[in-house]
Order: C-alpha cells, then structure tokens, then sequence
DNA sequence: TTATATGCAAATGATTTGCGTAGTC
DNA sequence: GACTACGCAAATCATTTGCATATAA
C-alpha cells in the first residue's frame, strides 16, 4: 500500500513472529495473543492483529481462512494445504499432496481466468477417530 | 438439534427459497434480503438469516464460504465448485471439473481422515479482463 | 389452541481503527 | 527529531439471539 514505509524491528513484532514460527498448531490471533503474552506482558490483541496483518502482506507467513469464524496463521509462508478436524480443531499441514498438480494445472474455463485456488480437507484426527470408536 | 420440530410454510420462507432458487448470484445474505424486500416490504434481515440457516440446515439451499467476510447462498445444493472474481467479486459455477475425482479421491494420511473438502478458485471474470486489457 | 416464526432491537464476536504516547532509526 | 508502532478503547460489520407478538396447522 505505501512502498516507502519503512518497518521498524520492535520487540512485539520480533516476538510474535518467533512465536508463530516455532507453533505447530496454526494459531488465531487470539491464541498466538495468549502465547505471546507470557513473554509480553503488556501487549495488546490489537498490535498482535497488526502485527499478523503485516507480516502476512509481505509475505513473512501466512494467513489461514478455514471456515471457522477465526482465522488461523501460519509461520511457514509457502503454500501447502491444509486438513482440519472437524471434531477438536486441530489443523495440520498436508504436504505433497498427490493432487496438487491437477488442481494447480487448472486455468479456468473459456470466460474466468483462474489465478489462485483455496483447497481445504476436512476430517477427524487421530485422536478423534479413538474417541469415535470408544463411543 | 430438534428432531421432533414442525416447519411451517410461511410466506417469508417461500419468497426467500424462491429468490434464492431464482438467482444465478450467489447473493450474500444482506443482498437477498434486499431482494425478497421487493415482494415482503416488512421482513427483516434477522428472518432472512434464520431461513437461511434453516434451508441450509434441511440440504434444501447450501452456505459458501467463499472466503470473503460474507457468507454466499446457493439455490442449488448439489456439490459443484466456484470461482469469485477477484476484481468485482461475482461468483461463477463451475461444473464438472476435470480435476474433481482427483481431489474427491484423496482420502488422507495415515493418521487424518478426511471426510470432506472445500475448494475455491479466484480468478477475474471476463469482463474484468477486458477492463484489464483498456488499462 | 399451541408451538413455530416473525419483527425489532440489542447482543455477540472477530477484527479494525483513531488517538495520544512511546520507542526505533 | 521524525516517523513508525504501541496500548487502549471505541468502532465496525456480519451474524445471532431474546422477547413479545403474530400466524400456520
């Protein structure tokens, strides 16, 4: 939006960032909030949405939109799908998925140029497949 | 949630089916509630939205979640994929992918199973790629 | 009659933003 | 010192919900 800005290296940002990157879990905002809490007492939710926000523009991670009424981040910033459980939330990655080139190859029809897909899976994780079964 | 609960057949409920099923747009809930108010010059928007969550409820009309921050309608709730465009933001159809069995084939890791997905695509629409061209 | 639906308005919840101050460069 | 970023709180926006009334069955 402004290319002369000039981005400052504060603590929050460093923070938040590092949080994001050594998570598993593919955080909401909210969450990477409390996490990064523990090391930053006195941030504010706004400066961590702030945060998410600019780094995701410049490419740094990854913003998730699942579904979910929240959005998940991601510290890895190359594209790779995701599986969500339907029953606890947990969200992994799916790397190297054997349909990536079929669903990448698709230019579009005749009138609508395709530019860029969002492919999500849904599911129950390990976890909630042994809940499942002692039902 | 309540097996046991009676619909009834108001005329709320039928214009918003009508509207929707009549549509080719994909209207968000604010827009069909702008529509069906030509014909029901009182409903409020709290109704359209119940209807909605209950036509989707019954598998009668599907929610996209297209990834905007409004939820899209469809009339039509056979699974089949969209494309938004990202210029003006209409929604196509698009039937019949090439691509469709791949994706609807995968059925996880060794620990994930998935059990659904979601796949959008973005792209621009032709007229926008004419407006493209003029520039 | 009686339970379901409606209209209205207020509540919710995630995210964004305005403002005055603090901290980086 | 200039300008970016922060903390705080209020604003926003889509959606949901409580409540008193209306209406389908």
């Amino acid at each position: 939006m402004c290319p002369s800005k000039k981005i400052r290296n504060t603590a929050q940002r460093r923070v938040i960032l590092e949080e994001l990157q050594k998570s598993e879990s593919h955080p909401t905002a909210g969450e990477l909030y409390e996490i990064v809490r523990r090391r930053l007492v006195d941030i504010s939710l706004g400066t961590v949405y702030r945060n998410l926000v600019l780094l995701s523009d410049m490419g740094i991670i990854q913003k998730l939109d699942l579904g979910g009424s929240e959005a998940r981040f991601d510290g890895n910033p190359e594209q790779h799908y995701h599986v969500e459980c339907i029953e606890c939330g947990r969200v992994n990655n799916l790397p190297d998925l054997p349909i990536e080139q079929s669903v990448k190859n698709f230019k579009g029809t005749d009138d609508f140029k395709i530019t860029s897909h969002r492919l999500v899976f849904y599911g129950l994780c390990s976890q909630c497949q042994k809940k499942e079964m002692e039902k």
